[in-house]
DNA sequence: TATACGTATCGTAGTATAACGATGAAACCG
DNA sequence: CGGTTTCATCGTTATACTACGATACGTATA
């Protein structure tokens, strides 16, 4: 097993002010986008597990769940063409981690409901 | 046009404290059944339209929306399953509000992850 | 180079969702 | 009573989602 560079893949928070709008068309598309990747036990479970742990997660996430491998593949897509994950590629395996602006991003436009 | 008694049916925020877990299997559905519901463009704006205005709004709903009359009730309906409105009905026609508790348990959830 | 490992993608089947028009049911108005 | 308004429900069609096994692909290790 390598160290991985793990820590390459996580970036800083970074606090940068987010200017988007919180209403209008285009929040609300946005919010749907986010809340219809979030609607789904098995990614909020992958969210959670990615939130938890401020390292990059590679690949456990499987065993994590009681679903096939393929099938998580799939979710972690869903996640990722919605932004609100990223998938670092680390040698052999793929590095996930939460994209912070992307998920401070769904809880501005969820609290602004 | 009738008065309508549409103040009786939005029940004031009454801030009584939430004990409900924030993580856990519970939760984590919970959380997974809002966001699916809040999932769509359509259903955000009808949220939007019913958090704007603190007073019941009785089906011109659909006249803000560019879909059929029964495709926003069918709306309508998921929102109301997810428990995030409540429709009372006053006389011929029905008047939709937020439930509130389950709205701030939506943004509690998700200021959680 | 061959093998093993970790993931992604493909193909498929079953189920759910979204949209509409048409029809129904309940409450009001004439 | 008969018609109108308001909304829900039904039936239908098209599309999307979810899950899986099988397979392909890229990277390391023997």
């Amino acid at each position: 097993m390598k160290p991985s560079s793990a820590s390459d893949c996580c970036p800083a928070p970074k606090s940068e002010p987010d200017l988007r709008p919180i209403e209008g068309e285009e929040a609300d598309e946005e919010l749907a986008v986010l809340a219809k990747a979030v609607g789904h036990l098995a990614r909020v479970q992958i969210l959670r597990i990615l939130v938890r742990r401020t390292t990059c997660v590679c690949g456990d996430i499987v065993d994590e769940l009681p679903l096939a491998q393929s099938t998580v593949s799939q979710h972690l897509k869903v996640l990722k063409d919605a932004g609100l994950i990223r998938g670092e590629v680390d040698g052999p395996r793929v590095c996930y981690c939460i994209e912070p602006r992307a998920l401070r991003r769904l809880k501005v436009l969820v609290a602004g409901l």
